[in-house]
DNA sequence: TGATGAACATACTACCGGGTATGTTGTCAA
DNA sequence: TTGACAACATACCCGGTAGTATGTTCATCA
């Protein structure tokens, strides 16, 4: 679960600061709010109210409001790429790699719904322009991120295409209907309380099934 | 274009209010606003501004910039239902039915990108929780307003399964898988400026095309 | 053991934005 | 021509919020 880096001090003497996990608790709380409400919509107060703490715990870690997104953008988007990246890479035909990472990808979507639609919303900010031109920089490189994180599904359709597997026209278009389809469950699936993992995985293979199908992939996916 | 109704003044001696295209025009101002940096982030002075007026014009028309927003809501939920409106009882096999409905949707959410993001961010207020509990109920009237747009299309891909024409599981998740693919152009399109019409039925072809094999139609769709 | 700094809490400021109260102007009806 | 009202503009209030300045506590280290 955790990362299991602590290292609260080094071998020199020098004085280590350890609030690492106090940073995430956070971020985690950060998100929860973002998710809820939106980032305008919610205050700083908000985050410290869900962390039963005040604004100087936040403030003492977080330079500004708009650093505590992209901080929780940066770390939903380390999630989402860690699930797919042991398989990015996978010998064999292409359409095989794709079912792969686009079922982990579903999977995390719903795992990790609360990052991934913040990272959704970061996503949209920069694409409006996002607040101060400073923060734009910051946006920009985490969009690049996720770019590139888009990128190795782009690849693997095209490839896939390309070895007769799938079949479609604009590449561009046929990725963003893709992801669409394949992302949606973070805008309507309810984590229950007592549910099993074959409840997930079948919301998840029926959804990479319809996208699946609308690449022009041929037969039954069997995963 | 316009609903063009006018009466200025009635038989009676009663002065009737004509005020209905500055209120659109409000409405559509309002529209840009929201789109571009979301209900939350944006103000009603930023509406007057865009307007170049000020924030008494608007809350002569409206009484709270919910009930602005509510506005854009239905105004754009009206427009998308009125292009469909003419096809959801189109007689013959529903997998054609659908191929039209789905269409002339998808073009819509092109051609009025603005008011379908409205309609967007009002869905997802509502599953949020919207603001006061009073404006929860104008949003809650406006979602099943939504939800039975939603269910021409749910009902119209159920009975295409049943005569044979598509092939999926679960109804809930596919359709939503479907409108997400639908819907997508509403963040990614961007009108250019010389654009044909050709161009943007091209992009919407290649959309419902993907949908169209996600749902499991088998052949290719000539539309 | 005292000094030092991390990790917070508290108190405060400046400002923005929703809403209101009140003026001003043009138009129509009687 | 005058009253009345729609359709705004102006000026103002006030609550909330991002950010800051200043304590306070506790662990660590020389």
């Amino acid at each position: 679960m955790a990362e299991g880096e602590d290292m609260a001090t080094t071998t020199l003497g020098v004085r280590e600061p350890v609030a690492d996990d106090s940073r995430t608790d956070i971020l985690l709380a950060a998100a929860d709010c973002f998710m809820e409400r939106g980032y305008a919509a919610t205050s700083v107060d908000d985050v410290a109210r869900r962390l039963g703490a005040t604004k100087g715990r936040i403030y003492h870690h977080f330079p500004s409001k708009a650093d505590l997104f992209t901080g929780v953008f940066r770390h939903g988007m380390d999630r989402i790429y860690a699930a797919v990246e042991p398989y990015r890479n996978m010998p064999g035909p292409a359409v095989e790699r794709w079912k792969k990472i686009a079922f982990v990808h579903t999977v995390r979507m719903m795992r990790s719904k609360t990052l991934a639609r913040v990272v959704w919303e970061g996503v949209e900010m920069h694409l409006r322009g996002a607040t101060t031109p400073e923060q734009r920089v910051v946006l920009a490189d985490l969009v690049q991120y996720r770019n590139g994180y888009s990128d190795i599904f782009r690849r693997t359709i095209s490839q896939a295409r390309d070895e007769g597997d799938f079949d479609f026209d604009d590449v561009a278009i046929t990725v963003q209907s893709m992801f669409m389809a394949l992302n949606s469950p973070i805008f309507w699936y309810v984590p229950r309380d007592g549910e099993t993992e074959e409840h997930v995985t079948g919301i998840a293979k029926q959804i990479v099934t319809f996208a699946y199908r609308g690449l022009g992939g041929k037969g039954e996916l069997n995963l």
